[in-house]
DNA sequence: CCTGTCACG
DNA sequence: GACGTACGTGACAGGG
């Protein structure tokens, strides 16, 4: 060896190798080596910036010495003192996990030393490291930006934080914490890392432990004299929480006397070898880089074959066939176990449970399915029946089957580790499942909600359909297992043998189709709407359904039978005034007595050849008769009667006395959501009898029911998008916009508006949202279809700006197949291109795509961080009505609430996106949901 | 299973 | 010049 002696006039650069990694695959698209499909991007990544920072080190302050320092896998002596420490961090994905080593190799081309410890933390070796430079004299420069290397600052050790090409020096620390480098430590004990998952002391962030270190001098002397704090609270905390802070620091604390096998001298700057480094390139098939050190290096860069196309085809990771024989039916302990080591191995598992029925707040769990990599998939069977040939009772369990208990006893650390990623085609089902099996699922994927932020708009997302299109295989249906009608049976009842083909063929599908959705959200740059609309949405919708709202089922019944009484009486009234009994529910009959017997006029037939009786039909008829009328009354409280007052008793859970809605997430295309069994999303509200039956929506005794709603959304977000200058300004003023609008449009002074002119530009307004036609409005106002067009020409002439929008919106959407809305959802326009009559449904979908889903959007926002915003409060989220959220919360808490959820919702679209006209939420509350609206 | 009707935003 | 239209949903009843 003849490496200098690092000492004085030394100057040692310490490159922290996991923040390259992880800089370099954020930064970059999913490379794949072209030959052979492996995933490179992060290496490719690492490589340019290693070039890079070899390419700017000259000059004087050049360094002598350098080293990568990289995270060893696997634990470090940290999770021996604190087994939750960094616990909460997400498993690394699963197309970086092949790159660890690469990265390791590309660091030896480039002829740099490259180290990694088992044990221990990259931090430590860096602390170490620098620890020595400093000791013999030199100097030392850390290239990081994380904060936990800040306490190493200071007699001649620097930071860089290579992304911003900023120095970090002693000032520098000062700044970040408020103390110098030797009181970093202090200040993060305290402070904690939510990031790390040091616990730190609660309540007390960066700011206030930087105040109490310097008052104090010292965390001990903090700690031995927290008494004399002030604060009574804070005082607490820290005489509480000494052991917890203590603990805290120990795993901050960076330990600088690790037992190293080499020396600072063996870290000397080296020329890399050409042959080493050009080879290594050429092997990565990095042709831009290869040829650029090549010239740097004076070498003839070497060749790299463009792979011809079918080699790379067959070199493609290689489709295994769908194979029900070769799924294993998991029946004990020993083979359960099996699996779960193979999860732990990758890190994620597909999920997939079977259940006696649909509605998740009432099935059994009867199974559960899980795959680990494409072809390779098991059903474990829990609670199989036996069938019919069990003479004493056919309850009976089938043979072969794991306890339940013992099933989900081996699945819950699995299900539950924050490291192990869980996979699922709408897995809010699967979670609501095992949430009432005592099992909390996370971290989960789900292709159903990947495939909608892909996919919006093109098809459905149902697994049938996306193992139809993306895998070319059709699963086995499940109707020939349950048969249908009234000899259905439910899963229990199904012969294990073909259960597991079923279950964990679900299972497999689900995980083929997570390998190819995870790098096209990247490609098609929906990973944000994925991961930020989509993705935390589920706990939150999962967790109002569980909740559900209470419904007094008195109060329904009661209706029910005074609505059964009206109907009755009009019944009478209706057949006396035909002359004739018929079905008043049949439009059928209804047409043929009103157009045929009655010859009342405008009788047209639809394509099915029969009348149509439509309530605005029935309405024009009712100046020319009594009958008309008295039908429309009777189908209103039909209606009412059989969707809402007599429906909504049977969905009534016998165990929580609520009801429990589910929300569709992937409902609507333009990111509404749709709810269902029941809706309640469509629970009257517009006429005065419908809308007593919110009075059955309760709040429970000691409660109340609170509403907030977004004021005008849809036409802020209009007034955003188009840059309509006198409506932002008329947001701004909180003026009354159908009659500013009226005004504009018709030329009356606001003074001298009438309810009519108001109403009229009302129904404008809305228009233009829907994608405005002259026919659509005259028929919404029952006025000409000239004077419609009239008012529509003159809007656009007073707001130039709507129709700019209109047009580039449908140009967008003729050029990129989608429009999308301000936070990047995208929603896909197939039709745009079609000719005739579906023209213009598609054009006026795209105008009102990007205005509903950014409205979709900005909610979602705002339940998504809701449960956070009002945690410290007793109140609960219950319900989504696109516009508007309604909680449960005890009056004494109610102002609270107020402020709290009406600031996250009138934020919610911060810091994404700033919009031009500022949200306004309006509220209200009650004890009932009539009373809160 | 499809259609018409009507409840909501 | 005619055609057929407001945007997005779900539930229920009738009738094939």
């Amino acid at each position: 060896m003849s490496n200098t002696e690092f000492g004085k006039g030394c100057h040692l650069h310490l490159i922290d190798g996991s923040a390259f990694i992880f800089r370099a695959y954020h930064a970059l698209p999913p490379l794949t080596r072209k030959s052979d499909g492996l995933p490179i991007g992060a290496v490719s990544g690492f490589c340019n910036m290693l070039q890079r920072y070899v390419e700017g080190n000259t000059g004087p302050d050049a360094p002598t010495h350098v080293a990568v320092i990289f995270d060893h896998s696997g634990k470090s002596f940290r999770n021996d003192l604190y087994d939750q420490y960094k616990a909460n961090r997400p498993p690394a994905p699963e197309d970086l996990r092949p790159q660890f080593p690469l990265t390791r190799d590309a660091t030896r081309a480039f002829n740099i030393a490259c180290k990694e410890i088992e044990g221990f933390e990259a931090d430590d070796i860096i602390a170490t490291l620098a620890c020595q430079a400093r000791a013999a004299g030199g100097r030392c420069t850390i290239i990081s930006s994380d904060k936990d290397l800040m306490q190493l600052v200071g007699d001649g050790v620097e930071m860089l934080d290579a992304m911003k090409n900023k120095r970090i020096d002693r000032d520098g620390v000062v700044e970040k914490f408020g103390v110098g480098p030797e009181r970093v430590v202090d200040v993060q004990a305290l402070a904690g890392d939510s990031v790390d998952n040091v616990p730190g002391a609660p309540g007390i962030g960066i700011k206030t432990a930087a105040l109490l270190i310097n008052e104090y001098g010292s965390l001990e002397d903090l700690l031995d004299r927290a008494e004399e704090i002030k604060q009574p609270k804070r005082r607490q905390t820290l005489i509480d929480k000494r052991d917890q802070i203590e603990l805290s620091k120990q795993l901050v604390q960076l330990d600088c006397d690790m037992e190293l096998d080499f020396t600072l001298a063996d870290l000397e700057v080296k020329e890399p070898e050409p042959e080493v480094l050009l080879g290594f390139l050429a092997e990565m098939e990095f042709r831009t880089l290869s040829k650029r050190m090549a010239d740097q290096l004076g070498m003839e860069a070497p060749t790299i074959a463009e792979a011809p196309a079918a080699v790379a085809e067959v070199a493609a990771p290689e489709a295994v066939p769908f194979d029900a024989s070769k799924y294993e039916c998991v029946r004990d302990a020993a083979a359960l176990q099996v699996w779960i080591d193979q999860i732990r191995e990758r890190g994620w598992v597909a999920v997939d449970t079977e259940t006696t029925g649909l509605n998740e707040m009432l099935v059994d769990l009867v199974g559960i399915s899980l795959c680990v990599e494409a072809g390779s998939a098991c059903y474990i069977p829990l609670t199989h029946k036996a069938g019919e040939d069990d003479l004493f009772g056919g309850d009976g369990l089938a043979e072969g089957q794991m306890p339940l208990d013992d099933a989900l006893a081996m699945l819950k650390p699995v299900l539950e580790d924050p490291a192990i990623l869980k996979i699922g085609q709408n897995i809010k089902y699967d979670a609501k499942i095992f949430t009432r099996y005592g099992v909390t699922v996370a971290p989960i994927d789900d292709t159903m909600l990947m495939s909608y932020a892909l996919h919006g708009g093109e098809h459905g997302n149902g697994m049938d359909t996306l193992s139809e299109r993306y895998l070319d295989h059709t699963p086995i249906p499940i109707k020939p297992l349950l048969g249908s009608g009234k000899s259905a049976i439910t899963f229990d009842k199904v012969a294990i043998d073909d259960a597991t083909a079923y279950a964990a063929e679900d299972a497999d599908i689900t995980l083929r189709l997570w390998q190819q959705f995870k790098p096209k959200l990247h490609q098609r740059q929906v990973t944000t709407v994925y991961e930020t609309l989509e993705r935390p949405l589920v706990p939150v919708l999962a967790e109002m359904e569980m909740h559900g709202i209470k419904v007094d089922r008195e109060t329904l019944s009661r209706m029910s039978n005074s609505f059964a009484q009206k109907m009755a009486g009009l019944e009478a009234e209706i057949h006396d005034l035909a002359g004739e009994a018929f079905n008043v529910g049949s439009p059928a009959q209804l047409g043929e007595i009103l157009f045929d017997k009655m010859s009342l006029p405008g009788g047209k037939r639809g394509k099915t050849g029969k009348y149509s009786t439509g309530a605005d039909i029935l309405e024009d008829l009712a100046t020319e008769h009594d009958l008309p009328g008295k039908v429309l009354d009777w189908r209103q409280l039909s209606k009412l009667k059989s969707t809402y007052t007599d429906a909504l008793q049977d969905h009534i859970n016998p165990d929580t006395g609520r009801v429990h809605t589910s929300y569709l997430q992937t409902g609507a295309n333009t990111g509404r959501m749709a709810s269902s069994d029941p809706n309640l999303q469509n629970i009257p509200v517009r006429s005065e009898e419908g809308r007593r039956i919110r009075e059955a929506f309760v709040a429970e005794p000691g409660n109340v029911l609170l509403s907030l709603d977004y004021s005008q959304i849809e036409l802020r977000i209009l007034a955003h998008v188009a840059g309509i200058e006198t409506l932002k300004e008329a947001f701004a003023q909180g003026q009354d916009i159908h009659a500013m609008t009226a005004s504009e449009v018709f030329d009356v002074p606001l003074e001298e508006m009438t309810p009519d002119i108001r109403r009229q530009a009302k129904a404008i307004n809305f228009g233009v949202i829907y994608g405005i036609s002259g026919f659509g409005l005259a028929r919404n106002l029952r006025i000409p279809r000239k004077e419609a067009q009239g008012f529509i020409d003159r809007y656009f002439e007073r707001f130039p700006g709507i129709r700019r929008y209109m047009d580039t919106t449908v140009e967008f959407a003729k050029e990129h197949g989608h429009v999308q809305t301000l936070f990047g959802r995208k929603i896909h326009t197939p039709e745009i291109a079609a000719k005739g009559p579906k023209a213009g449904f598609a054009k006026r979908a795209a105008i009102n795509a990007p205005i509903q889903g950014t409205a979709a959007d900005v909610i979602r926002r705002a339940m998504i961080r809701m449960p956070e915003a009002i945690a410290h409060l007793p109140a609960r989220m219950l319900l989504q009505v696109h516009d508007e959220l309604l909680f449960e919360v005890p009056e004494a808490a109610v102002e609270e609430t107020i402020a709290v959820a009406k600031a996250t919702m009138e934020g919610a679209a911060d810091p994404a996106v700033h919009l031009d006209v500022k949200l306004v939420v309006d509220a209200g509350r009650g004890q009932n949901w009539a009373e809160a609206h």
